[in-house]
RNA sequence: GCCCCCAUCGUCUAGCGGCCUAGGACGCCGCCCUUUCAAGGCGGAAGCACGGGUUCGAAUCCCGUUGGGGGCACCA
């Protein structure tokens, strides 16, 4: 029924205007990839828009983190920061003529004016208004000021802001995924376009930039849904048609409460930097608060741009659950390619200070591949082959010290015995030293992992003694300390 | 205080009046596989917030209640 795609005959135009704060968290991430892939689907343009206007907290890192955000997630843009566009520039603190420009022009044709409240003037009636059980907006008061009185308050040395004067009628906002939201007439107060030291303020430069940039579709989040009627209201004024909104559902945290700093770090870099591919993020992201048709999954990016369909955006907030991402993302890890898990885990396991010879890298993927969830997780799986200052675990060292007395040592000279030093053969000289001592498999095979790898989990033992080396190997075990030296605690 | 949004397993969701004895996924539990850990296979527990309507029939439509969230700034 309600199907936000437009005729073929005028192209979809999207935007995504984030502040920057160094790093998208995954709520402004979910907006970005959900109007990203509506431009996508209908074959339009995404723009990418700055809101820097607040230039107290802006810097360019800042800003270049939330780029860096997007292009790792490979959510591009056709029109914005470092690519251009016809309608630039595409960062606010570049546009202040422009919206000084537009603030005139409501002023002239008397569709904003200027008010002379001062602030506790405005607290006080906004207090009377809600004792009244009346809206605490704006009361419009200097909304119909005369001239003298005007110049009255230029004259006492009033400072001034520009108010929109918004008009007193019923306002129905026509939501992709609300529906229609109607705001009763007195329920929207006059706002400020402008402050009293002239810089614009968001709801103006808001209205003002998606009117000059063409944007057709304004996708965002829900916490901005009372605005749209204002940001429509300006546009109308300006003589410009207002996009069609679509306002996503809230993200929450896991414990259902908004996100916040509480919830620790839910910026992409965090996930980034925790070994998350951008594939599962994109594909979990998508899933929360859209579903496919065909109830799939696991959809890769042109996957989502094919089925992606603002009618089927759910109307209801959810939560992130980063258990199911992490699910997913170890579902991505197993479908890399060797070569690329290497690439990924190298850069992981340098930046723990673990320097991987390259060929054995490579040749250790088949093992790890479905035993990491995210790449952090490479390092304490494959440290062992990289180092030989190896500090056994706790249960490592509770395993060699259970082994019974010179087993090491004759797990070492039973594996010195073999060739070719290969995975079968390893094995097969484990399971003949395990007969011979009476073990079973796990008894047999734990001791020698802890001595060789430092740790009770590994990935499996034949094939990682292999790519260890029988020298190593022989040296580790022999080298395993008998129970006599654990120091107590 | 006023306005707006929302309400299906713990979580994400399918469902748009009969296909629902409510389906799937994550997580959880059990079994299988198994040298550890994973992965994988099989099975299981778990939900329509509540109360009124409308209807032959309601998870689906309407009203109310409750509960969550958002807005009402010289913030964005």
């Amino acid at each position: 029924m309600r199907d936000g795609a437009p005729p073929a005959s005028d192209a979809v135009r999207c935007r995504f205007a984030p502040a920057p704060s160094g790093s998208l968290h995954v709520g402004n991430v979910r907006s970005a990839l959900f109007s990203w892939l509506f431009a996508r689907r209908h074959g339009g343009t995404f723009v990418l828009r700055v809101e820097d206007t607040d230039a107290s907290c802006v810097t360019e890192e800042a800003v270049h983190g939330v780029l860096e955000d997007l292009r790792w997630l490979g959510l591009d843009w056709d029109e914005g920061p470092e690519v251009g566009g016809e309608f630039g520039p595409y960062r606010q603190s570049q546009r202040i003529p422009i919206y000084a420009d537009a603030c005139e022009r409501l002023v002239a044709k008397g569709a904003a004016y200027r008010c002379y409240c001062t602030p506790e003037e405005l607290e006080e009636r906004r207090a009377a208004a809600i004792a009244r059980g009346e809206a605490p907006g704006y009361d419009g008061r200097c909304r119909t000021l005369g001239d003298e009185e005007r110049a009255a308050h230029e004259a006492a040395g009033r400072t001034s802001v520009v108010r929109f004067a918004m008009p007193d009628r019923e306002w129905v906002v026509d939501d992709l995924v609300k529906g229609e939201v109607r705001f009763a007439a007195g329920q929207l107060g006059d706002f400020v376009l402008m402050r009293s030291d002239g810089s614009p303020v968001f709801l103006l430069a808001v209205a003002v930039d998606d009117m000059l940039m063409g944007i057709t579709h304004v996708v965002r989040g829900d916490d901005l849904l009372a605005s749209a009627p204002r940001n429509a209201a300006v546009i109308e004024a300006l003589g410009g048609t207002a996009p069609r909104y679509a306002h996503l559902p809230q993200v929450l945290g896991p414990d259902r409460q908004p996100l916040s700093k509480r919830h620790g770090s839910t910026s992409v870099q965090a996930f980034r930097e925790q070994g998350y591919l951008p594939e599962a993020l994109v594909n979990y992201l998508a899933l929360l608060g859209w579903s496919s048709e065909d109830e799939q999954e696991f959809l890769r990016r042109e996957d989502l741009v094919e089925r992606f369909d603002l009618a089927r955006v759910s109307s209801n907030p959810a939560a992130f659950d980063t258990e199911k991402l992490t699910w997913m993302n170890n579902h991505y890890i197993q479908s890399l390619s060797d070569d690329e898990l290497g690439a990924r885990c190298l850069h992981f396991l340098t930046e723990a200070g673990v320097m991987p010879d390259l060929p054995t890298l490579r040749a250790a993927m088949p093992l790890v591949r479905e035993r990491m969830k995210t790449f952090t997780e490479s390092v304490e799986l494959l440290r062992f082959l990289f180092t030989d200052d190896l500090e056994p675990n706790e249960k490592a060292r509770g395993l060699i010290a259970k082994a019974p007395e010179g087993y090491l040592d004759r797990a070492a000279a039973a594996l010195a015995g073999v060739d070719p030093w290969e995975a079968e053969p390893i094995q097969a000289a484990l399971d003949a030293l395990a007969e011979a001592e009476s073990l079973n498999r796990t008894k047999a095979f734990q001791p020698v992992r802890a001595a060789a790898t430092g740790s009770n989990i590994s990935p499996p033992l034949p094939e990682s003694l292999a790519l260890l080396g029988r020298d190593r190997t022989v040296e580790r075990l022999k080298r395993a300390l008998p129970p006599l030296d654990i120091p107590t605690v």
